[in-house]
DNA sequence: GGTTGCATTGACAGCGCTGTCAACACCAAT
DNA sequence: ATTGGTGTTGACAGCGCTGTCAATGCAACC
């Protein structure tokens, strides 16, 4: 019933209770035997520590904070298990906490999260790790923090960083749809404070420049990462005297909800029209055609950052890490119906 | 800096750091006047008390667990909410946990969550609520619970519980439609292992035989709580050689894929086919037309569970708690067309 | 008046861990 | 042999709170 404790290990393996902590915490100056019939007995024992003694003790919590603020749900779901898994694999506690980006008070809001319950540290997913002013006050206060962000290359300075190259991979996308041989396609833009969305719309500029077509703003439309206005975008889109053949979704919500709009429009889907969304969430599995989209692992991106927020806590070296989307498709995608034999129905 | 602890209150109010302590965790045994003086204070200091120096005190960790198994993400998020609304005002922590819910190990799972955290207490929400041999073996290892079910009236024995009659609103909603002159109506199932799913159904079929109308099975269609049910399903219904002129989702995502495909097949909503959800979920008010739907605040009812669940664990008498979804009509449902003007487009 | 019982309060230990500091062994340099 | 550094280990206090138990005050009882 009571579960095992530092002393019962340190007994079991002959040492003090400090050194059976020294091992547990990872620190250097124990002897390597030593070490190994520390490890032996804990394996033994089932030892796990007790993360509430560690905190009243220690001068943090061993708990870190996953903040967030996203209109999608899904994508929250996938970066709170990721967190999940890292902290349970390292015995590290979790505070998951949505928050509001665009809040004057940003910084000082998580200042007290994290005084509040002492924690080691903070995992800021996007949109929170963009706002520049509200992170460099952050970093006054002394909180380690990892950003997620999206850009190409490795950031310079700041915090530590997971870096998604959006721009690549909506590249990608836009490139495929290039290569079926569209030639119009339309853009529909998600949160515009969010700069992945940003990246994602540079990716589509970029790749339609490399083959030579012109950007049309008509083409490019504004809207929030929610399937209400993909679909009012996509009408938007179809709506036009000479409507796209084809559709790339900032997100795959965005996305089902052209794919809503456009069958909604009669139109079938990829005969008349190929949609694309970003991300690789249930929407992109569960619509029907199943859309093409970038494999965008949200879990593994988190996981990856509270592994090297736990990392810098525990005092070893943190390293940048990039990820790729990588290009998934599937039957949303198609070559373009020759012109005369389009026809709209409904 | 360092933040103010019980014995900062004790000074403050001129009295023991335990009689702080009894006055913080509802103890009877305090003055009134003497009680004043410490919430004074407490006011005063802007106390907080530490969750790990109680956790690790006392005989469990201030700390209760929401544990979920779903598949709609939006549900699980409206939970967490309610739940973190509820500990942030009671001053307790909160571990949120997915499972698997037909696991056949589920008891012993919860079992050691709780041990391992030394969780004060488990919010269980449908369908984990609903396992109840899982439920009977976990009654053995004395934690306390509260369930949140589906059901018309307070449940005896077992666990306390929030108890939400599926039956009566989704009998509210189909009552509605009948009202609005509809005869045939069609009714998309969800998660075969959700009791509400099944509540429900028999609202459903209880309005129908109110009504006097026969319950016809080929207008009941399975499926999992998923957009992509909802859009193969009234595909099928609407491919009846009579379909029906309403459609009844078992939840707002569902709705949501039967309005897509409602919409892909040329048919206009409402007007040429009325559909209800039920949840008043983002889903139902960013579609378009936004759905009419049973309003079921999740994020209420979880808080209201979490409050009894703490208040049970602080020693006070519980009463079980009933909740009514409230109808919200809204775009969606509209009276059928008179036949001989119906057609179907595309 | 002395005793009992109840309501109210406080002293104290200790939850399981980490931070600090001191102790010890050992080797290289003096 | 002595000193000083380095690597390794342990003793001990104490983090902020609650559980236990004892002390206090006061009213009610024989």
């Amino acid at each position: 019933m009571g579960s095992v404790t530092l002393d019962d290990v340190a007994t079991q393996a002959g040492v003090s209770a400090k050194t059976v902590s020294r091992v547990v915490n990872g620190e250097r100056s124990v002897r390597r035997e030593t070490r190994q019939r520390v490890l032996d007995a804990i394996q033994q024992l089932d030892y796990r520590p007790n993360l509430m003694a560690r905190g009243l003790s220690g001068s943090h919590a061993y708990t870190i904070g996953l903040v967030y603020d996203n209109p999608n749900a899904y994508y929250i779901i996938a970066m709170q298990q990721g967190a999940l898994t890292a902290c349970d694999d390292l015995h590290f506690g979790l505070q998951m906490r949505p928050c509001d980006s665009r809040s004057p008070g940003l910084a000082e809001g998580l200042r007290d999260f994290v005084r509040r319950s002492r924690l080691s540290g903070l995992v800021l997913t996007t949109p929170v790790s963009e706002r520049t002013a509200s992170l460099r006050k952050l970093s006054t206060y002394h909180i380690p923090c990892v950003r997620i962000v999206s850009a190409a290359r490795e950031p310079r300075g700041g915090f530590p960083c997971v870096y998604v190259d959006d721009r690549d991979a909506a590249h990608a996308i836009t490139t495929h749809l290039l290569q079926l041989g569209h030639v119009r396609i339309g853009f529909l833009r998600g949160g515009k404070h969010h700069h992945a969305s940003a990246q994602r719309l540079t990716g589509y500029k970029d790749a339609l420049r490399d083959y030579g077509i012109p950007v049309r703003k008509e083409l490019m439309i504004d809207g929030d990462y929610v399937f209400d206005d993909g679909f009012r975008g996509a009408r938007r889109l179809l709506d036009l005297a000479e409507p796209p053949t084809a559709i790339f979704g900032c997100n795959d919500e965005i996305a089902a909800g052209a794919l809503a709009a456009t069958q909604s429009m009669g139109l079938h889907v990829p005969y008349d029209v190929s949609i694309a969304g970003f991300e690789d969430s249930p929407f992109s599995r569960h619509s029907w055609p199943p859309l093409t989209t970038a494999r965008q692992r949200a879990d593994t991106i988190v996981e990856r950052a509270a592994r090297m927020l736990i990392a810098g806590i525990s005092g070893h070296d943190v390293k940048n890490k990039g990820f790729n989307p990588e290009l998934v498709v599937r039957g949303s995608t198609a070559p373009p119906r020759p012109k005369s034999r389009r026809r709209k129905r409904g």
